[in-house]
RNA sequence: GCCGAGGUGGCGGAAUCGGUAGACGCAGCGGAUUCAAAAUCCGCCGUAGAAAUACGUAAGGGUUCGAGUCCCUUCCUCGGCACCA
């Protein structure tokens, strides 16, 4: 054993080893009766933008710590990788740098490869796949075109950002302050045709099965309850009169969800694009000018939703289904087209946006609520106006004094008398649009023919495949001018026919990775039997650890449930959820720079180019550029993304300390479901103890290794403390690494026992003994952190012995047991002081002894006690 | 704007089920070692105070013998909002 801890060396020598032994080698047990339990240990797998940045670290360690450990509970483990290789990075690159996307994709790919194979993850390479290869995507166009025969896939009009100049289709990212990105141009809302996943069609199921998810974070089941958005309301009609009305019986409907305040609709607003809107135009310049400033600017729902609210009236007037009113229409954009039928009642006694809407234009408020002990006012908004829980109907004519449910109900069953509506379930949840009007991705694998419409590519014909060299200008797809591409036979009549342009969303390669992990092989199958053997447990199904960052919990996680759901039942597997345990892991975060360009571009400047002049309370005052020395602005701190140019990349870490140092300091910075704000404060820190835990085995191995301890029979009473203190941080490690799923307390814990380590007197023959049984266990649990490290440590104190290969530790029962414990004694809640008892004392005996401990009688002054709280092992309070 | 999460020393964080606030580490300060420095080792380290003690977990209020933890209100930060992945 070296007396220096060189971290470039045993690096090099584990990662052979472990090459060499194939320990990350992982093989299914087709059996039918496996020796072992089996743990998918999966990771989100990285999109290849250029190099691992910090998140990546954090994310792929905290997966390794979860696989080393449970590798060493006695499952057959796997970790795999693979790279989601489609995506808009890839044809920005090809603008800036003019790389074909691909070479690209290839070239990141392999530098990432190494770049992880550097951090000594336990990783089963030989079953990486890069999504942008056909024998990947030729699977996902095959199961297109059976959801497209069963109606899953249908064709609709989706509303895009357009930009003008550059005649391209462009994403929200792209979107910047409502101009184009590149053309700086103002971008428009153009409505196209698109293809869409019924996603709304498994809407219940998605939002039932949330329930059986007990291993998902209680946030995530809840962000997603909320995204489906189930809500139980009234959908109903205002007839048009006559003179407005185009065809005889013409209806506007809109959906409720307070159908008990329709008495107080004062008036209807409707989508930009709503076809009364449209016919109102038609004679109204002021109106048509109106829309068209509403179809300026993005799609983003976020820029929708904080615009200023603005309307104009249509002039149309419709009639209202219960009172036979006349009420105007106006036109909101703020009401989206795409969300039930583009239109709204608006109560404005009881909505605060129609509340603001109604004053703004001084349309009228009408009271239909009214709850005991509240009074109403035009004046300012009350929570309690829309409060639902509270309140019954008034002004409403025969529905005065009914309850929120009572009203809805009277009310639904007269509209459904009339005809004019009745009561519905609706979701917030809307339909998957999946055509993107861009290169990097998978084709569509649709033809159009003038004769047979359009028809799925048949299965002799697959994968379409995505040609790789293409000339990328930014605008439009390059795809739609490559007539080698789109020029083809329709499949049923052979007459000349188009091959559809459009690639699919990149979410669609996501959503079904983890099964190919099963199976990567296969070239004739989507999926195989060894899916069964990775994602079928006991009791659930799926992946039993997934691991990936919060910004994930809504889209991806829920396409991948939609896409397992859609799996199973075309009949590939026969289970419904991807993922048993969701670990999501907070964002790592860092400060953003940039400078604006010409055009109000902004041009954003990695943090480690920076240097930040911060006032005396370590506030950020400004910044300077280190190549010019000139101000930079300091933008917020967000998640570190190519787009912001924020990332850190790890290499430089790596490379000064090595990778135990980088996964300890990563895993010691803060608990795995906390955003970290990025520093690198405190590396030093790391590597010094990974320094002290090598030299302090190292002086123990030069002594001579001894014999493990096994009991406590020959120990002083301060070796016996240790010996209990190993033993109490046995049973925390595990405990994090198992079920908390914290990995900073675990290291904290170690720490703690290497400091009463140095404490102690351990030179005579029970030492020697309890010092090899401490640092054995030590190098055991702290394997799957620090695996290079902790592998050489290992074969030291147990030469020809394999430090992976070992059962992790299990805690001595017997080394646990104390003779007395300290209880803290408070006076009225606050500490006075601690007296010792018996391990076995009895509630009598501790409260005599607090009565009598100096803190309390002094505290107590004489008064009498008037009551004592004993909590048993921690304290006891008095009352007086 | 809507949905979700968070806010504890100079900094990262700990306190797992309502029970000793600040474990562990970083930075800092003092000392040992050294010709000197680095490295290493020992000690101190929430605020005020000589001390006793008081105060202290974003701010304000509440429940409780006892609140960082539970409830209400407000402020700030982060993630998502359907074409970033």
């Amino acid at each position: 054993m070296q007396d220096k801890y060189q971290p470039a060396e045993i690096e090099r020598a584990a990662q052979e080893h472990w090459a060499k032994t194939g320990a990350a080698r992982a093989v299914e047990d087709l059996s039918g009766q496996p020796a072992r339990p089996k743990y998918y240990c999966l990771s989100m797998f990285p999109y290849p933008s250029g190099k691992l940045h910090m998140g990546h670290v954090r994310n792929y360690t905290i997966g390794d710590v979860l696989s080393r450990f449970h590798a060493m509970q006695g499952y057959n483990v796997l970790q795999p990788m693979g790279w989601d290789a489609f995506g808009m990075p890839a044809e920005n690159a090809a603008l800036a740098n003019n790389v074909p996307p691909a070479a690209w994709t290839y070239q990141n790919i392999a530098y990432m490869k190494q770049q992880l194979k550097s951090l000594g993850f336990a990783i089963d390479w030989e079953r990486e796949f890069a999504t942008c290869t056909p024998e990947y995507y030729r699977w996902e166009q095959w199961l297109f075109t059976r959801l497209y025969k069963k109606g899953l896939v249908y064709k609709k009009l989706g509303t895009v950002n357009w930009d003008p100049v550059d005649h391209t289709v462009l994403a929200n990212e792209q979107v910047i302050d409502g101009r184009g990105w590149r053309s700086g141009a103002l971008i428009e809302k153009r409505e196209i045709p698109m293809y869409y996943m019924k996603i709304t069609a498994y809407a219940e199921e998605l939002l039932a099965e949330l329930d059986n998810l007990p291993g998902w974070p209680e946030q995530v089941r809840l962000m997603q309850k909320n995204w489906i958005g189930k809500s139980t309301g009234v959908r109903f009609a205002f007839p048009l009169a006559d003179e407005f009305a185009s065809t005889p019986d013409e209806k506007l409907w809109v959906f409720t969800t307070r159908a008990d305040t329709i008495m107080g609709v004062t008036f209807v607003a409707v989508a930009a694009e709503h076809p009364l809107a449209t016919r109102a135009a038609a004679n109204n310049p002021e109106l048509a000018a109106f829309i068209e400033e509403c179809k300026k600017g993005g799609v983003a729902e976020a820029d929708i939703a904080t615009m200023e609210k603005k309307g104009l009236p249509t002039g149309i007037t419709v009639t209202h289904p219960l009172t036979g009113e006349q009420v105007e229409v106006w036109v909101g954009n703020y009401v989206l087209m795409s969300y039930g039928d583009g239109a709204v009642m608006a109560v404005p006694a009881h909505d605060e946006r129609d509340f603001a809407f109604a004053k703004k234009y001084n349309l009228p408020i009408k009271q239909v609520i009214a709850a005991e002990g509240e009074t109403f006012s035009l004046d300012g908004w009350q929570e309690w106006y829309g409060d639902k829980t509270k309140g019954i109907c008034i002004n409403s004519g025969k529905y005065n004094g009914l309850g929120y449910a009572a009203a809805v109900d009277a009310i639904a069953a007269d509209l459904a008398a009339k005809g004019l509506g009745d009561k519905k379930v609706q979701f917030r949840l809307r339909d998957w649009g999946i055509s993107r009007q861009r290169y990097w991705g998978c084709p569509i694998p649709i033809i159009h023919c003038k004769t047979c419409g359009d028809v799925p590519v048949p299965d002799d014909q697959l994968p379409v495949v995505l040609p790789e060299n293409v000339e990328i200008t930014g605008a439009g797809s390059p795809l739609a001018r490559m007539p080698e591409f789109y020029e083809c036979k329709c499949p049923k009549c052979g007459g000349d026919a188009r091959r559809e342009t459009d690639t699919m969303d990149t979410f669609f390669e996501s959503s079904w990775y983890f099964l190919r992990y099963a199976c990567p092989d296969n070239a004739t199958a989507m999926v195989d039997e060894r899916v069964a053997y990775w994602c079928k447990g006991a009791n659930f199904s799926g992946v039993d650890q997934y691991i990936g960052g919060i910004e994930h919990a809504i889209l991806h996680l829920l396409y991948s449930r939609f896409f397992t759901k859609l799996m199973r039942d075309v009949g590939l597997i026969d289970f419904g959820e991807p993922f048993a345990n969701l670990l999501t892991q907070g964002m790592v975060v860092a400060p953003t720079f940039y400078r604006e360009l010409d055009g109000g571009k902004k041009q954003w400047i990695n943090p480690a180019d920076v240097d930040v002049v911060t006032d005396e309370r370590g506030r950020p005052t400004g910044a300077t550029l280190k190549a010019d020395g000139l101000p930079v602005v300091i933008g917020g701190t967000e998640k570190m993304s190519k787009s912001k140019n924020n990332g850190v990349d790890p290499q430089a870490l790596i490379d000064q300390y090595g990778a135990d140092t980088a996964r300890l300091f990563i895993m010691f910075a803060s608990p795995p479901d906390q955003s970290l704000e990025w520093s690198d404060a405190g590396v030093e820190g790391a590597f010094r103890f990974l320094k002290r835990l090598w030299k302090t085995t190292h002086e123990h191995v030069a002594a001579g290794v001894a014999a493990a301890c096994t009991g406590n029979d020959g120990l002083s009473t301060a070796q016996a403390d240790l010996r209990r203190k190993l033993h109490q941080t046995l049973g925390k490690v595990a405990d994090d690494y198992g079920r908390r799923k914290q990995f900073n307390t675990a290291i904290a814990a170690v720490m703690e026992l290497l400091n009463a380590y140095d404490k102690a007197a351990l030179t005579d023959t029970a030492g020697r003994a309890l010092a090899q049984e401490v640092l054995e266990d030590v190098a055991l649990m702290l394997f799957p952190i620090v695996p290079h490290l902790c592998q050489a440590l290992y074969a030291a104190l147990r030469p020809g012995r394999d430090a992976g290969r070992q059962a992790f530790p299990k805690a001595d029962p017997g080394a646990l047991v104390q003779d007395e414990i300290e209880l803290v004694v408070q006076v009225n809640g606050k500490l006075r002081g601690s007296i010792r008892v018996a391990a076995g004392a009895d509630k009598a005996a501790i409260e005599a002894a607090a009565l009598a401990a100096e803190g309390a009688v002094r505290f107590m002054e004489g008064k009498p006690a008037k009551k004592v709280v004993v909590v048993p092992g921690r304290l006891v309070n008095i009352v007086v």
